[in-house]
RNA sequence: GGCGCGUUCGUCUAGUGGUCUAGGACGCUGGCCUCUCACGCCGGUAACAGGGGUUCGACUCCCCUACGCGCUACCA
């Protein structure tokens, strides 16, 4: 078995392109056989190379390995279409030799007037072949009225073409409905689908496994394959992955209008905000949530993503949703692929990532977490075991509050001096300044905690238990002033585990600049 | 216009003629827990696109319609 995935080298990883490559990637695992990176850069208007790196890095990143292609070479090199020109050439002159193809004389005014008329009576268009060039007089008498040739599929025009998709189904086109396809332009370059089949031919490709709107195609291709005395692969035409909310094909370029989409507008902006704090440019091109670089710079896991990924359009039955990379590499066919276009839903992508992220050991997640407090300016290299066990601190009580890596800046407060604490206005006011009777037990409270001997979480938790009693008062008299005081924000993780993490000092110095402020306020 | 593909809760899906008063997950939502937020636990909400057949019986098979998407390029 083998399978390939033929990006164009645009730059970028479309969350689309991953799911399909995935695809292939699951089957050629299953089987024990082949994937392949074939890189479609016939259209070489770009620098292929730098096009070509985020594309191999965000599969490596995904842990979507290639047998051959790009970096790792291959029995079969050159793995890039604009290398392989000569063996397209080759399949030319044999479709030529053979009556599968001809030169085509006809000027583009000329073609494209043949067309327009048939639109305009509304039938099907069918070459008329009138400057097709038969015979060697054919090409000299045309080429003396100073035409150019193209190289056109001679296609059949009765009988229907059949084949056996593995995920729709038995298919069947009529000829007659198929176009005399340019498969080699005027300077010699040639077109996707001559290419594409050619490929496919010389790399031994068992198995196509593409997106639908290639499944109309097939047909032209499998016909280039026969005349080309090519074995043909199966099929297996993906559904494409949609739009939020809309049975639209995903695409990168509307990033405007999903941004109107509620949910897709919230990962953006959880996005957006953590590339601020560590100074990343959100440039649309590249920060994005249809394209797979959002995701890494934020700090999602790659298995989180691969999951969600695997279960947009296959499902191994009604209720199994957590795979690892051995178990969806056991369990996935073609079979169980789901005809229908599947919608991309961020926020179940999210719900992947916050069980993953969970389920990763405290040493992980403390390796995840760092770099961002360090490009944020929060933390210095080396990290030192003291910064390291404060970060775990905080991660042990913030818990599953932190469900991308990135979050971690939610809890900057805890690494800013205490005269820079920022307070939330409206919580500060509530809490603080116009409660006025919390802020007297806080500064009460003071007292109690700077001749504390035990700055653990119970010990603080004991005290201020001991303290309210004795002040005949409820826990929330104390908790949401000290919180804000403490962090600026009314809400957050366990309030001992604050106090704690925070150390004496911290604790005393911020709650009395908060008093110091609130009572200029009130 | 022609050809092709698709259509089960808001979303991802289970379902291959009776087990479906349609199951699971995400979301939303009520409650419990509670120092806030989150988690967790218990509960709720919500779907077979429409119309004809076939059949004792249809979400499942057939036809039509509607809607969506793709191909119909000297794009890939």
């Amino acid at each position: 078995m083998r399978v390939r995935f033929a990006p164009s080298p645009t730059g970028y990883l479309h969350i689309g392109g991953v799911r399909t490559a995935l695809f292939n990637w699951l089957f050629a695992r299953h089987h024990g056989g082949k994937f392949i990176l074939r890189v479609d850069d016939t259209d070489q208007a770009r620098n292929v190379a730098d096009a070509l790196q985020p594309i191999m890095d965000g599969f490596k990143w995904l842990g979507i390995d290639w047998d051959e292609g790009p970096d790792v070479g291959g029995p079969h090199a050159p793995y890039f279409q604009s290398q392989r020109s000569d063996f397209y050439d080759q399949a030319v002159a044999k479709l030529l030799a053979e009556g599968h193809a001809y030169k085509d004389f006809s000027r583009p005014a000329e073609f494209g007037a043949e067309r327009q008329a048939a639109e305009k009576e509304k039938r099907q268009f069918i070459y008329s072949r009138q400057w097709m060039a038969e015979t060697e007089a054919d090409v000299t008498r045309f080429e003396a009225e100073g035409r150019e040739a193209v190289v056109r599929l001679k296609m059949p025009r009765e009988g229907q073409c059949q084949f056996h998709d593995m995920v729709r189904g038995a298919m069947s086109f009529e000829w007659s409905g198929e176009q005399d396809h340019v498969i080699q332009r005027k300077d010699g370059s040639c077109l996707y689908h001559l290419t594409n089949v050619v490929d496919d031919g010389a790399f031994e490709i068992s198995h196509v496994i593409r997106a639908i709107e290639h499944l109309s195609n097939t047909p032209r291709q499998i016909f280039i394959a026969q005349s080309l005395g090519l074995k043909l692969p199966q099929y297996a035409h993906l559904p494409f992955v949609a739009e939020p909310g809309s049975s639209n094909k995903l695409s990168k370029r509307k990033l405007d209008k999903y941004l109107k989409n509620r949910d897709f507008k919230v990962l953006y902006d959880h996005g957006e905000q953590i590339a601020r704090q560590i100074g990343l440019t959100a440039s649309p091109e590249t920060f994005n949530p249809v394209i797979i670089d959002f995701y890494r710079e934020i700090g999602f896991l790659p298995d989180a993503i691969v999951n969600y990924l695997l279960l947009l359009g296959w499902s191994l039955d009604d209720h199994t949703e957590d795979f690892s990379r051995e178990a969806m590499i056991r369990d996935f066919s073609l079979e169980r692929i789901n005809k229908a276009p599947a919608s991309f839903d961020p926020q179940k992508l999210s719900a992947f990532q916050g069980r993953y992220m969970w389920r990763l050991s405290m040493a992980a997640r403390l390796e995840m977490v760092l770099p961002y407090l360090q490009r944020a300016g929060f933390i210095a290299l080396p990290v030192t075991d003291d910064v390291k066990s404060k970060v775990k601190a905080i991660l042990e009580a913030a818990s599953e509050r932190i469900s991308i890596a990135g979050d971690i800046l939610d809890y900057s407060e805890f690494f800013q001096a205490d005269e820079k604490i920022e307070y939330d206005e409206k919580a500060f006011r509530k809490r603080v300044v116009n409660a006025v009777a919390q802020r007297e037990l806080l500064k009460k409270f003071r007292q109690p905690l700077a001749t504390a001997s035990d700055f653990s979480a119970p010990g603080i938790e004991a005290l201020l238990r001991n303290f309210v009693e004795q002040e005949g008062v409820g826990m929330g008299m104390v908790v949401h002033a000290l919180r804000v005081s403490l962090t600026g924000k009314a809400v957050g993780f366990g309030l001992f585990d604050i106090v704690a993490i925070l150390g004496k000092e911290s604790c005393l110095s911020r709650i009395d600049r908060a008093l110091m402020f609130a009572e200029e306020q009130s």
